[in-house]
DNA sequence: ACTATCCCCTGACGGC
DNA sequence: TGCCGTCAGGGGATAG
């Protein structure tokens, strides 16, 4: 599941490869992967160059010329890979376009959940989702956060889920930040005080970045660009470790589900 | 203006 | 071995 680090390392790559190359013929493209894309998207690829690439929360923004934006949401299981022009179609492939040196940029996503968009940059201020983003889990500042606490009525890991509220966490950070932060995932959001809310926006911004640096976590499926794994999975500390024995304390991390997610945590290093 | 719930989708996994 | 039901989960739509 790409969350902020693997949308960003993913971000990072594309520069490395993409910045200055132009889209040759978009070979094919699934009907839901772009559902609300505008008719005749396909004929807007060819020969367009690619510009700055950027991330928003979990979205890939990459500009291109003649002012079209193209926006990359990878949800659960998408994959972005860059393969060579002898590359074959596999299963699960469900987006490919050419680049002008003949490599290809490949989405894969085995549940059909990512999507592929295109717009026109002015277009974007009004895309739906990005116009609701709150600011970005790596840039909010304490007054952001603690504002977005104080206005929450719900449990701090359902207020952190929620990208209109913070941009870019998913269910693998909350559970790690919320632990590096001793809180409880269950405590309401506006109970939290000026101090714990700073001790948990420097958990995520720690963490995450420390993410960014292992080239984000590989639980499942994620990889990137080239079909690497990130590195960060062993340095998780309650994620999936259910039953496991704390690493600070030694106590059994437990699991409970919040807004439907399955929710990791230490019963005695974060108390209710 | 909030928050909660359902839904999409399919690989993995457990039970029998 | 194999069939079937259940789960996972980001975010949009919809309901409350």
């Amino acid at each position: 599941m790409p969350e902020l680090p693997e949308v960003e390392t993913v971000v990072r790559g594309l520069r490395r490869c993409l910045v200055g190359e132009r889209f040759g013929a978009m070979l094919f493209a699934s009907q839901r992967i772009g559902r609300s894309n505008p008719a005749g998207w396909r004929s807007r690829l060819g020969g367009r160059q690619i510009g700055e690439i950027s991330r928003r929360g979990k979205y890939i923004i990459v500009c291109l010329s003649d002012n079209n934006v193209m926006i990359v949401h990878l949800r659960m299981t998408g994959r972005l890979w860059i393969k060579p022009s002898s590359y074959v179609r596999g299963r699960h492939d469900r987006f490919m376009v050419s680049l002008s040196d003949d490599r290809r940029l490949v989405l894969s996503d085995a549940r059909q959940f990512a999507r592929v968009e295109w717009r026109l940059q002015s277009e974007l201020e009004n895309h739906p989702g990005l116009k609701k983003l709150g600011p970005d889990a790596l840039a909010i500042t304490p007054a952001q956060l603690l504002d977005a606490c104080k206005r929450s009525h719900r449990p701090i890991k359902s207020m952190l889920l929620d990208q209109t509220r913070v941009a870019g966490l998913g269910n693998i950070y909350t559970d790690e930040s919320l632990f590096a932060a001793k809180i409880h995932p269950t405590t309401f959001a506006g109970s939290l005080g000026p101090k714990r809310v700073e001790r948990l926006r420097s958990a995520i911004t720690s963490i995450l970045h420390q993410a960014i640096d292992a080239c984000g976590t590989t639980f499942d499926t994620f990889s990137d660009l080239n079909g690497h794994a990130g590195g960060f999975g062993p340095c998780l500390r309650v994620y999936h470790r259910t039953g496991q024995p704390c690493l600070v304390c030694g106590s059994s991390i437990r699991r409970i589900v919040i807004a439907g997610r399955g929710t990791h945590f230490c019963p005695l290093c974060q108390r209710a």
